[in-house]
DNA sequence: ACCTGAACACCGTTCAAGT
DNA sequence: ACCTGAACACCGTTCAAGT
């Protein structure tokens, strides 16, 4: 009667895989189909599925879902329970950052998903923090920059801007871990930094002004993608794309809408962000053509003294 | 011998008031001046004073510090106790997150400097989501957009952007809580999408692009906000400011600056930031250059069909 | 010495018991 | 009906007990 709704959710679950109406192998509803179809928050969603999970009826592979077990791979000799490193923690982080975000990666949940004990991490990755720059590396890894790169200061700036753009746009928690000022002081993360002073080393312009370009040109690149990605998770949260926010907007919000106070907002409510990629090339074009122009000031006044 | 920190500071700080040294009326030390002179952490401090809170001892009282509580007001009718409001409550969280950071901002710290149990909030806010809701809207109205504005698109553009600018300087913590394509539906913040709108609403461009615009300029603003802040908050966690982090840069970063890998990087190396203000005019004249080049294309080409 | 479970000090929020 | 304390289900990490 009180039973609370996540165990109510993995009850119905493991109901289906007892009947055999999930086989080993079939995916089992993902939280987001449970949370669009039931109706429940996220958190809910996720429960039901670690109780599965606890009970050993499910596992969860990294990028393809939560699958019925295959019950004890028979006879052959078991695969020896694979040893804890680090890589297989920052791995695991990821496909739990990358399927749930960055607030679904907690110690603990870690540990129950590597079927270890919490503290069994810390022998590995010093902190939660720690966890989070092995993080950070290991996606700038995943996106390497190509040497000596295009010719042209312009097409290497636009570039490095792309690969830090896909890479924000492969792991949408990215731009929360990335600071500016003090890069996270990592091999991996200098390389970007000293990929983009390079491209700007030949230039006409006074080195401070190259350095405010090479901090300026990451954090423009970072806000565009930390704005998106705020829409991707609101999508996960509510289970609203952009298109159906704005048709079921509250009352109050139409009513607003329609008052008059907001006709240019009116105007274009309902209009399709189709193409989130064309935000990047909107402001990457904009910021290049500028820096076009200020080079074009620069030459002509022979010399780097001018505005 | 194994006594808490947080207990012994209380005790300490209990004496001088039973012995008289500190009398009704009087503030006690605050969390920062605990912090800065006995060398602990703010937890430990905000929990030394809270313990004291919790006996009765001492009242915060939200601007004015912690004070010893004058006991029981003589027989004269008591002043009815501050009544508890969403506007206290929004108050009290705006003043904790500017000082110690966002993550400071619970329902619990916040019951506790208002002297109410945690409960007592959710009668007037429906929870942590909707008290950051708050929160944006408050700081949206200390930095209201002027009407009309001054002449000339590129005027405006640059006015919101300060706007903004200033209002995320203000609060630190501001960046973190604004998303993009799904404004916070609140007045406040659709009056800036509105007023850049209409800041663009002249311009020989085709909707959708104006749209763009409006997206991407304050999500630059926005993102070079947050990397100021992540300085911020960087030296409030570790008490270096960026030229000391420089300066006494671990041993390994200092061996790769030094390795040859990053020639550039190790050149700008201690170049003090001096100008965080420098780095929105930097990328703001890039991007406003460059969308008057744009309009200079749109213009000459006849029409706004050209790229 | 190496490893990790128990425990501590948090958190947001539900629920039911108090007035 | 209104208000809020107790309780639940989390969290990261310290510490000391186990091997």
């Amino acid at each position: 009667m009180t039973e609370p709704p996540y165990l109510h959710i993995a009850a119905a679950i493991r109901h289906r895989i007892e009947t055999g109406a999930l086989r080993p192998g079939d995916r089992v509803p993902s939280t987001r189909q449970v949370v669009r179809d039931l109706g429940v928050a996220m958190a809910t969603a996720t429960r039901a599925l670690a109780v599965l999970r606890d009970e050993g009826l499910v596992v969860t592979r990294p990028g393809s879902g939560t699958v019925v077990r295959t019950p004890d791979p028979p006879a052959r000799r078991r695969a020896p329970v694979q040893e804890l490193t680090t890589d297989r923690i920052v791995t695991t982080a990821m496909a739990v950052a990358d399927a749930e975000g960055l607030e679904a990666v907690s110690m603990r949940r870690l540990a129950a998903e590597l079927g270890v004990g919490p503290m069994s991490l810390y022998r590995h990755v010093a902190g939660r923090d720690a966890l989070e720059v092995l993080l950070v590396r290991a996606v700038l890894r995943e996106h390497p920059l190509p040497e000596p790169g295009p010719p042209g200061w312009r097409a290497k700036l636009e570039l490095v801007s792309r690969v830090q753009w896909r890479a924000y746009r492969t792991h949408p928690w990215l731009p929360e871990l990335i600071s500016m000022t003090r890069p996270v002081l990592v091999p991996e993360a200098m390389a970007h930094t000293e990929w983009t002073l390079q491209a700007l080393a030949g230039l006409p312009l006074p080195q401070a002004e190259r350095l405010r370009e090479a901090l300026t040109l990451p954090a423009l690149v970072r806000g565009l993608a930390a704005s998106v990605a705020a829409e991707t998770r609101a999508e996960r949260e509510t289970g609203q794309d952009n298109h159906e926010w704005w048709t079921t907007l509250g009352g109050e919000v139409r009513a607003l809408l329609g008052s008059g106070r907001f006709p240019h907002l009116a105007a274009v409510q309902g209009q399709t962000l189709e193409d989130m990629d064309a935000l990047l090339e909107h402001a990457l074009t904009r910021h290049l053509d500028g820096l076009e122009m200020r080079l074009r000031a620069a030459t002509s006044a022979g010399g780097s003294t001018s505005r």
